[in-house]
DNA sequence: GATAAATGTTGACGCCGTTAACAAGAGTGT
DNA sequence: ACACTCTTGTTAACGGCGTCAACATTTATC
């Protein structure tokens, strides 16, 4: 008799695993994935710390889900921030402008929702599973950014702008920019730039980096 | 009775912070931040859990040294990336190879201490409370790593390798490059990657980096 | 409607960080 | 040499965490 539903209560809630995934997400939001708890997640839906290991397998499963909540988050951001873009006339400049413009969808995403940014890219009890049986991890959706990516980076050699012999591990040096340009501000020694001085950084990294593709 | 020294028991230890830095060093170069457990390096030492207390505020100061000891080792690492450089006639020459030495000395360190650096980036208590009280954290010497960075970029610019209108902010994209790239590699996307192609990956981004800056 | 499966609950365990109260050495002045 | 004090250890205890085992309740199935 804890949780409620069009005013009645009952022992089962119907959606349980869904319900502690959004607790999670929202302690995830606050503070960060080592604010992840499964106990106090538990407790914001109204329900006993053990219920939830009926839908998880514990603690790390439930990291596990708000991760990949966030990585799609994150790859929303971006594919908003493309969708945003007018169209050009110039391929090539599109192609630059759009390959900017996912940079700028990413870091607004990391800046806007450090926690779930965070907790994206966290360390998580199954990433050290793979590490020993020695398997990919192919078929996650949540890097549905990567596809993204590529498909810009693709557009630029298409479009003349990068040469195709410097396409290879194009993908590593553009998200390698922006995801440490993301921390590097929300954890590192760019943690304290204000506002502005941020904002030039970013387009000047952006600039640098598009720069060095389009070399 | 708990620490013998020269054979004797005694009771006072007589280093104990620093050996409780040590201990936890090696937690974290074992598993990274999480694995900081006071607890664990008090043990380890073979003293009771609460005498941390008379030498750390608690669990976050343990760690926080641990981080900028990771961040010193850091440093270290580059500066010897540099110092085994050759000497060059041409200073432009030079100056890239010696900012691609700082890359791969900082990429070296992260590979081959993942626990350490992760640390040496972690987010830690003291760096919220700077977010409250609004201050710098200026007279840090742990990001040593930030000030021979600088100076190769200026060697950059000296060497005519660099417009000087591109030189504020290049810090930012030059570390977010190899920080980006270190954390994909280590927790990311691009963790599983065979050794081969994370070389290719890394030089890849080394050039497409330095092409960028010297545009 | 009985029986099985699914989904909750309580209680307990060990580990963690942390605090309070106490004890043992080390240092110092007479 | 001795008493006093400060420093640096100790034990005992608290609450919070993740987790497991055992039990209870609701739902599904024949």
């Amino acid at each position: 008799m804890k949780a409620t539903h069009g005013g009645r209560a009952r022992y089962h809630h119907g959606d349980l695993r869904n319900a502690l995934i959004e607790a999670a997400i929202e302690l995830a939001a606050l503070g960060g994935p080592e604010k992840v708890v499964l106990r106090e997640a538990a407790r914001t839906v109204g329900v006993s710390p053990t219920a939830a290991y009926r839908h998880f397998g514990g603690h790390g499963d439930l990291l596990e889900a708000v991760k990949v909540r966030g990585q799609q988050a994150l790859a929303d951001s971006m594919a908003e921030a493309v969708a945003a873009l007018p169209g050009l006339d110039d391929p090539g400049e599109e192609a630059e402008r759009t390959a900017k413009a996912i940079g700028r969808g990413y870091l607004r995403f990391a800046l806007d929702q450090p926690g779930l940014y965070r907790t994206a890219f966290c360390r998580t009890p199954l990433d050290e599973e793979d590490d020993f049986n020695g398997l990919q991890a192919p078929d996650r959706p949540e890097f549905a950014a990567f596809v993204l990516l590529s498909e810009a980076l693709d557009a630029l050699v298409a479009a003349g702008r990068m040469r195709p012999e410097n396409r290879p591990g194009a993908e590593a040096a553009a998200w390698s920019s922006v995801h440490g340009l993301a921390l590097l501000i929300l954890d590192g020694p760019l943690a304290r730039l204000p506002g502005e001085e941020r904002d030039a950084v970013i387009e000047g990294t952006l600039a640098t980096l598009v720069a060095g593709l389009t070399r």
